[in-house]
DNA sequence: ATGAAAGCGCTAACAT
DNA sequence: ATGTTAGCGCTTTCAT
């Protein structure tokens, strides 16, 4: 046999012996710290090559300080915008050479906290997502996650960078399309209560009835996910409205589907609109009218913002992304006469 | 003010000074290595709670040789079956203490070696998703990753355990559905041409066509996502099949879409199935036919084969979850004539 | 039962 | 320009 098998990863002293040079040599030549005698550093580059050697990223972080990995902490993955978000953050560091950590609270508020500061420990910085954390809360959690990165929610008082959706206006934009489609009483379906999107919501959803008094509209608690949608469809029919405003798509497909079911035709008989645009909404029958937001470039963004606290630079301004309306085939004019509850 | 800013995180010398003892108590009652006389230990525990102090992760893994840290090299994170791998991994693994990197090869069958590699030397073990690397490829950088656990694609002639899902006998149960449906002209949109689940199907395609000479099928080349499904809905009509079985739902959903443009009626004038039953797929006009695949239970899985060679167990088994045929509306009776191409 | 000291693999003063 | 040495924060012999 030839070369026997390298029994564990090689380490800088092997290279070092084998090109004759002394340790700090080595890690001169390969990290390109200091001028190294040319025919040296050949021997060096040469005898690392021949054992395959890399230095272990383990002890250059212990001794550097830095680890070259953020990590994201989020409720839940199987959440469409989070996916985006780490997909975006993803491939955006790893373009600066920075590995990513996933975290998934499984939607615990309480591991939350503890989560994000344990995984802290393991990386340079964090880029949270925790949209039902009390605002006060967050706050002290915020002082040891330094550098931290916030998306889809402030921290007021701090100067915490966040990378945001603006809800509030999306949801504007769409109260707005149904008033101009003749639409008079309008229902919200609500996502969790307490979660900043859905508060920001709640707020377009204050202005637009102070401005406009001659509609009605109805906040109905609902949920986050299609199930919800579903189950929330009796309800939208009893209520009288002409058009549902669905906390995101996910809860309008499933609303959309539960009426589907029950003969009720979107969007002659019932305006609906969702938010986020996840891929598929404009695939569905009828398309989704919705708010657009850009979920991939949020997680972008947030690693911009991150490399900058990173690069120990100030924090960098926040930055608001303004969703984009997408009015597609499930809202329309409103119809002559509410439709009543079927079955 | 009360107490100082702590300026950088605690260590165990600071621990050590304050109970006054020696560094190595400190370890050990922290990690309950050894007996202890109670009453230093809770001057420990009592002087680790003032300051504060959890152990160095990044010490303890360079001093202890492991990470508790897995990584998921996966080839694009937003493919949905990846994605519910990564969910169903996250999920697993944090329940056994362990955290996950995630790598996004971003398609790139060249980086996805290198990648894995790198990632490789910053934790304990790699799940590996690599559907297109060529199996010599594969074999050799298996060697190098030890321990790894593969996703969707097995390794001949190596011990590497396997979680994956038997395409072949999901696409094999879709063509059974289709063919006592009274179809006779089959289609199926293949996708990555080299990808281990693309031959499964083809295996699966091929044995039908030995048992059922009856039947014809064509194979056109498509791709892997909605857009390719959409761009493919000329050549089914023009292809005379009645039937469709498109290589997942994302393709399935696009070819929809776009049959809808031309007023083809699924399932009247022409059937189509999906593959996975991504979580929008039952609620799709019409809910759409397909082979659910558990992609969360896939991650899960891998995660209980790593953590059996994390103990240093031999590998597992390899293990096999069979699709499950979802007859939903997207599929019915073979219409008497082939449709004609529209437009 | 406890402490002193070596060492995980590396970088960065500090010498020369 | 190169080598020697002292750590980074921890665990674990090895003494006592």
């Amino acid at each position: 046999m030839k070369g026997r098998a390298q029994d564990r990863s090689r380490t800088i002293a092997d290279v070092a012996a084998r090109a004759g040079v002394s340790l700090s040599t080595v890690s001169r030549v390969i990290n390109g710290t200091a001028r190294v005698d040319e025919a040296l550093a050949a021997k060096v580059r040469a005898a690392a090559a021949e054992l395959d050697y890399t230095a272990s990223p383990l002890a250059r972080s212990l001794v550097l300080g830095r680890t070259n990995t953020v990590a994201v902490v989020v409720p839940d993955l199987e959440n469409p915008t989070f996916h985006g978000v780490l997909r975006g953050l993803s491939r955006a560091a790893a373009r600066d050479r920075y590995h990513v950590l996933v975290a998934d609270s499984a939607e615990s508020v309480e591991e939350e906290r503890i989560l994000a500061v344990e995984t802290r420990r393991r990386c340079d910085g964090i880029v949270l997502c925790a949209p039902r954390m009390p605002e006060e809360d967050l706050r002290r959690l915020l002082g040891q996650l330094q550098p931290v990165v916030l998306v889809n929610r402030e921290a007021r008082g701090t100067s915490t960078p966040a990378v945001t959706a603006d809800y509030r206006s999306g949801l504007t934009d769409l109260l707005d399309l149904l008033r101009r489609d003749g639409h008079r009483s309008l229902l919200y379906l609500a996502g969790a209560p307490q979660s900043s999107s859905n508060l920001q919501r709640l707020a377009a959803l204050r202005d637009f009835a102070a401005e406009h008094p001659q509609v009605a509209v109805q906040v109905v608690p609902c949920g986050v996910n299609f199930a919800d949608g579903h189950a929330a469809a009796d309800g939208v029919l009893g209520s009288g409205a002409t058009a549902v405003l669905a906390f995101n798509d996910l809860v309008a497909m499933g609303l959309m589907s539960a009426l589907g079911e029950r003969g009720v035709r979107v969007p002659q008989d019932l305006s609906v609109t969702g938010f986020d645009d996840i891929p598929f909404a404009r695939y569905l029958t009828p398309p989704l009218t919705t708010a657009s937001v850009p979920v991939a470039e949020l997680g972008e963004q947030a690693w911009h913002r991150m490399a900058e606290l990173l690069g120990s630079q100030p924090p960098g301004h926040s930055i608001l992304f303004r969703p984009r309306l997408e009015d597609r085939g499930s809202t329309g004019p409103a119809p002559a006469r509410a439709v009543e509850a079927a079955s």
